[in-house]
DNA sequence: CGCGCGGATGTTTACGCAAACATCGATCAC
DNA sequence: GTGATCGATGTTTGCGTAAACATCCGCGCG
């Protein structure tokens, strides 16, 4: 098979006298060249690439023939033209440091490859509005059929007026399910399970390192927080925030070893729960055996922390695997316009969760 | 400026008779439609669209009000057939989980923005040489002027043959500059750093727990170990194999744990050395005054572990930039075809490193 | 035996854009 | 004044593909 193929010699045939493909490339056969070698019309060579019924066995098989020979490969700017659609998304994220926009992307490019859908990136390097605006300008003149939004919706907001119309959208990690698609983590069923797994080892109350202001996936996390405590009778001690790094949770780390009266701290994710492992730590109070910490993702290596951290489990895949199943439906009118699809969370339980120090002997 | 357009009411306006743009979508405006709405050639449309000189202020300005009327977006399938050229990237990588194709990746898709470039993402989900040849077909139909391939390139050979002759391509992590244009991260460089900070520190010998057999910055990583113990005439201990992930560490560590003699550990790379701190810890052997550690690509997260580890940074951001300008200057016709570009790598000094513990008291 | 039918194939056309060429005034030099 | 020149704009053409329509041929049936 590898071996009739001119792969190192494509300049040997007969080119193609005009139409150069890129600026300093080499000329590709296009559909004329390959009918010219197979002896029929162009159009049978469109009908053999794409499939389609109505041809000779034989015929198919020159065609092929000549194809393989040329090198042919169809060209998906033409075909984009003249069938109007791309066969792309495109997925607008911030900057790929956190582990959840990662495996989300991943699996959507997986989903969408297997759906005959190519994937472009759109990074934002700067959360700040101009720059998702450039985005979206970028996107503008960008061939993709749908888009799919991986950030906080307010930024989204000012943004959205610039979308061309018939592109359509689906957002993670928001609440704007009346305005938009969405599809996102299960964020309050799974901060629930965090909390009520610390109360029914018999903390009286459990902290929260919060992440930043800005982010609606935080800011559920802490409203469930909020809410399962109170569910509980109990009362929230103040709120401590983070901006998702592992830095940052050392920095509330050392504040919150201070506190002789806590216990069990919910982390909003497992960047922050390291550097809080490692702030305890400093300061000589114990994991699980003083001070209870859970965290919020379950990446890979939070299985190797010290000790191994118990978290809540994200479907990263399961994410992005709806969300192209969203952005499509909507590209062929199937699916609803707009509405919220949320993703089951687990609580993981490791060695970083015990009962309260008190308890053991008295209490 | 928002309040003017008509967001919400695209369908209102003359809409051209016909091509319904996609399958299902709306009628989008075309450069016929802006020209008849302004009173202009659709060739004044385009000078006007691509910013070229020969048109009053006058008429530019009717063109663009027209523009912005009909909600009008250069077609981007039409734009590249007629020019020959995408304007887009094509990358190709392993899963996502790796934190320096992420992060090279991110690069990649920034300095590519900045060029005016899009980049498509083509996930290989499984590294088998099936898979990998199944991205590459799909590439074949993809609109890209340019691959960049972040992966092993014994598994990029097999599927070489079915590149598009045109498309240019760069390698990263591969030892194959005599075939490819090849960006890499200086694997020896950072490797004989770590080993001669160790040894400097004291330490007789370094062991190595290596990356899995079949990657080449693993391969490299573990030959620099082996000449840079050489060169200081140390017998080198036997390699001990992992996988890259925390876990693979954790198993490599409680097997090093029993070796009495065992003092410095160099990892190769940082998802390893946790895994491996965390058992030297479970086998009581303390971090950095039984045992020294060192990682290497300084993770974010590395700066919280326990102790902070010692490791070498990598630029990742620098071989993204690197990846888009070569394949750029290929594209152009500007650079050389083949070759290596080695980035730089720099020691982190952080507290898992320090003086074997027979040290302080003796020889 | 001729007509109609259906499958295989060819021809025309248009997708939206932009290069190449054409046109048309106005201005300037002599 | 006349023609050369130049800037602004219009017209033509073709990029590669695929839908729509046209053609051709052989076969079965009346």
């Amino acid at each position: 098979m590898a071996g009739s193929a001119p792969a190192d010699v494509p300049g040997d045939g007969p080119e193609p006298a005009g139409g150069r493909r890129r600026g300093s490339g080499r000329p590709s056969a296009s559909m004329a060249d390959v009918a010219r070698l197979a002896g029929v019309s162009s159009q049978t060579v469109s009908r053999v690439s794409n499939g389609y019924a109505g041809v000779t066995e034989e015929t198919r098989r020159q065609v092929r023939a000549a194809m393989k020979e040329l090198g042919y490969r169809p060209n998906s700017a033409a075909r984009a033209l003249k069938r109007g659609e791309f066969r792309t998304i495109g997925v607008i994220t911030f900057s790929l440091s956190t582990t959840g926009n990662v495996r989300t992307l991943e699996a959507i490019a997986t989903s969408a490859a297997r759906e005959g859908y190519a994937v472009t990136l759109l990074p934002v390097a700067v959360p700040t509005q101009d720059e998702v605006r450039g985005a979206f300008s970028r996107l503008e003149e960008l061939a993709v059929d749908a888009v799919i939004v991986i950030m906080e919706v307010h930024l989204l907001d000012a943004a959205t007026l610039t979308l061309p119309p018939h592109v359509q959208v689906v957002v993670v990690d928001s609440d704007a399910g009346d305005r938009y698609t969405v599809v996102d983590t299960d964020q309050a069923g799974g901060t629930r399970a965090a909390v009520r797994h610390l109360l029914g080892l018999g903390h009286r109350t459990v902290w929260h390192l919060a992440g930043p202001e800005g982010s609606f996936a935080a800011q559920r996390r802490a409203d469930a927080w909020r809410a399962a405590l109170a569910g509980a009778g109990r009362v929230p001690p103040p709120l401590v925030r983070g901006d998702w790094s592992a830095g940052s949770g050392y920095r509330a780390g050392r504040e919150l070893a201070g506190h002789e009266d806590c216990t069990a701290v919910f982390a909003a994710n497992d960047q922050m729960a390291l550097g809080l492992l490692r702030a305890l730590h400093e300061h000589g109070r114990r994991v699980p055996r003083d001070v209870s910490v859970i965290g919020f993702d379950d990446i890979p290596e939070s299985a190797s922390f010290l000790p191994p951290l118990t978290t809540v489990h994200q479907d990263f895949a399961e994410v992005g695997r709806l969300c192209v199943a969203a952005v499509l439906s909507k590209v062929r009118r199937e699916g609803p316009d707009r509405g919220t699809t949320l993703v089951p969370t687990r609580l993981v339980v490791r060695d970083s969760t015990a009962a309260p120090p008190g308890r053991a002997d008295g209490t």
